[in-house]
DNA sequence: ACTTACTGTAAGCGATGACTTACGGACAGA
DNA sequence: TCTGTCCGTAAGTCATCGCTTACAGTAAGT
């Protein structure tokens, strides 16, 4: 449920696929294989990754297994990129940025 | 500069930690390698890829070379995160979920 | 020109990850 | 209960990646 989890996870192009897939509604497992090039467990194991995530939601559906997409999830990622590389730090960060330049150009006096 | 590249480069927890660190200010290659646990060539890669991928600014100080963060590289991965997953589809997909869940358990009939 | 400082790149190694096939468990229907 | 279907997991392979040390290049100072 961390970002670093879900930023792992959104960082495979196949995972991404799958997730996108699952836009379209909840699907069961061999459905949502027969519409990748890959076999059926590999995409049973990318869901598990998705899950652990945070990005899918599983739901028994008798034998099979109905896979739903979870844009909740999302939030951390979106929490950690708004507080830690938001818009309302970047104006002030790059204008820090510049004025340190200098400063950090020259022979350093304290820090470290 | 693809949410590709920049899902995959902070994907990475060094990498990730190098860029944080970088908020602080534009440092020099050395002096980031400096505050991680790894070796200076280890922290030029991983810049490159930063680089790649949009995330940092390069700018040449005589022999050395200094490394800014670059908030405003992360704009298509927002992009993406808005348009593919974004709150406002999330009320409406998750309606639409419900209403396809009965029709996909069900044996289809068209699609496919 | 020579030395020193700061860097990028090549080469190699170990770990991680994505994928495959093979196997075993859980549920519905005859 | 037996069969067929749907699925997760184990085991193994191959590529990728992160890291290291060694090497080569560029700019400033004397």
């Amino acid at each position: 449920m961390t970002y670093g989890q879900i930023l792992t996870a959104l960082a495979d192009p196949t995972r991404r696929a799958l997730l996108e897939d699952l836009r379209a509604g909840p699907m069961p497992v061999a459905r949502l294989a027969a519409r990748h090039p890959v076999s059926r467990p590999a995409v049973s194991q990318h869901l598990k990754v998705l899950q652990e995530a945070g990005l899918v939601a599983v739901e028994p559906r008798g034998a099979a297994r109905l896979y739903r997409a979870r844009p909740r999830g999302l939030a951390p990622l979106r929490a950690y990129l708004d507080e830690v590389w938001g818009d309302v730090l970047q104006a002030f960060a790059e204008e820090v940025s510049r004025q340190m330049e200098d400063a950090n150009a020259r022979p350093r006096h304290q820090d470290d």
